[in-house]
DNA sequence: CCACAACCTGACCATCCGGTCAACATATTT
DNA sequence: AAATATGTTGACCGGATGGTCAGGTTGTGG
């Protein structure tokens, strides 16, 4: 909650540290504010409050507000696309898909900010990283589609449409930190404790490896 | 795109509809507007060109933006009960769950900018429909709980966590309306046709009702 | 220790936005 | 047809917001 991200005590603090200490701290509040107040009711002053620093130097490292929306939304788009490391190495479905989601489902507890301001971005067009989604998540979709067809083709798993099996895994695993206040609220206004993340991510994976023909 | 929601010829528009007809033109104007731009994006401005009026004439009907959006959210909110009907006459999870999934894909199509409203509304911590969450939402999550653990006692389907098993079916339906854009841009940007549509609802359907060892 | 570069920030500005209002238009009632 | 209630709208206002800038401070290389 407090802007001072001095990494511990520096006697004295080296010119580079502070342009990326600056910049992270700046990163991490903008990332908050957008994930609660969406990009038009962001005001660069919540930001520079929530970062303890005035909002003229907030301008120094990031000459527009959009420039440092576009800096966010790029930061979360790179955590996402490594979530699928797991997919790739897998001999089938089970460790491959229920790692998946193991991964996303821990992503969505750790990052919860940044999957929504994914979620904001995406639901109003895409208007910064539309040309991401045209390249780079178009080809990783199809690297997946193509990875599912072939545990299919192998008989590893039930015939499921591929493409909509990835989109039914985005959802589930991402509404968790989308719709978290929701779900919050829903738990008496508590978060979710480990265990009942581990039940949330246990019953995700049972429902979607036993729908999709493996393990019982 | 046109404001002007005439009901077709009328020689002297009645005062009542005048009243009625206006505020369903600001309010369509204003859930799409709402949809995509977020509360603070958007404008009166916009929702008035969108509406075809000038902008004192909405406030004419709506004192604030945040009266206009309350509206909104209270239309979509009441929408969203009404598609559990079917889950309450049912015999089993069949009919129950594969009947609200559809229901739920009818309405993602049907109403994309009320969906998405409503997600950002509470992606934001739900600062205008939070008293509803509590009462409304959590009564009618309970309820539906309830019947969905009867199902389980009576063998009519595998023992799922009824909460998360509903989460997952709020984020598959409702995924198809807020990250449409996303599914679009994956499909070549054209938006899916009534063919994918159905393809869409089967494969989520499929695999749920697998995932929860109803039919094969 | 000096000069330069990087960093910091209070004060300021142009623009935009939600909301108001007075004057006017149209329909309904008496 | 006069009186009244309802609907319409251009012009305006106070406040907030993104962004600028001049002048200062602090670290660094010579």
């Amino acid at each position: 909650m407090n802007g001072n991200a001095q990494v511990s005590s520096n006697q004295k603090p080296r010119r580079t540290d502070i342009r990326r200490e600056n910049e992270r701290t700046i990163l991490d509040a903008a990332e908050k504010v957008f994930a609660e107040a969406g990009y038009g009711g962001a005001t660069m002053q919540l930001i520079a409050d929530m970062a303890g620093l005035p909002k003229a130097n907030l301008h120094y490292y990031f000459p527009t507000k959009e420039a440092l929306y576009r800096q966010v939304v790029r930061n979360i788009f790179e955590i996402w696309l490594h979530a699928a490391d797991t997919f790739d190495h897998a001999p089938g479905p089970v460790e491959g898909i229920g790692g998946y989601i193991e991964a996303k489902m821990d992503i969505s507890r750790r990052h919860p900010f940044g999957s929504k301001v994914w979620a904001s971005e995406v639901m109003h067009g895409a208007p910064v990283i539309q040309d991401y989604l045209e390249t780079t998540l178009q080809d990783w979709t199809e690297g997946r589609m193509a990875a599912i067809q072939r545990w299919i083709d192998e008989g590893k798993m039930a015939p499921v449409n591929p493409r909509h099996l990835l989109y039914m895994l985005w959802a589930m695993t991402q509404h968790y930190a989308d719709f978290g206040h929701q779900i919050e609220t829903l738990n008496n206004g508590k978060p979710l404790s480990d265990h009942q993340w581990r039940e949330a991510t246990e019953t995700v994976k049972t429902v979607v490896l036993r729908g999709i023909g493996v393990q019982t």
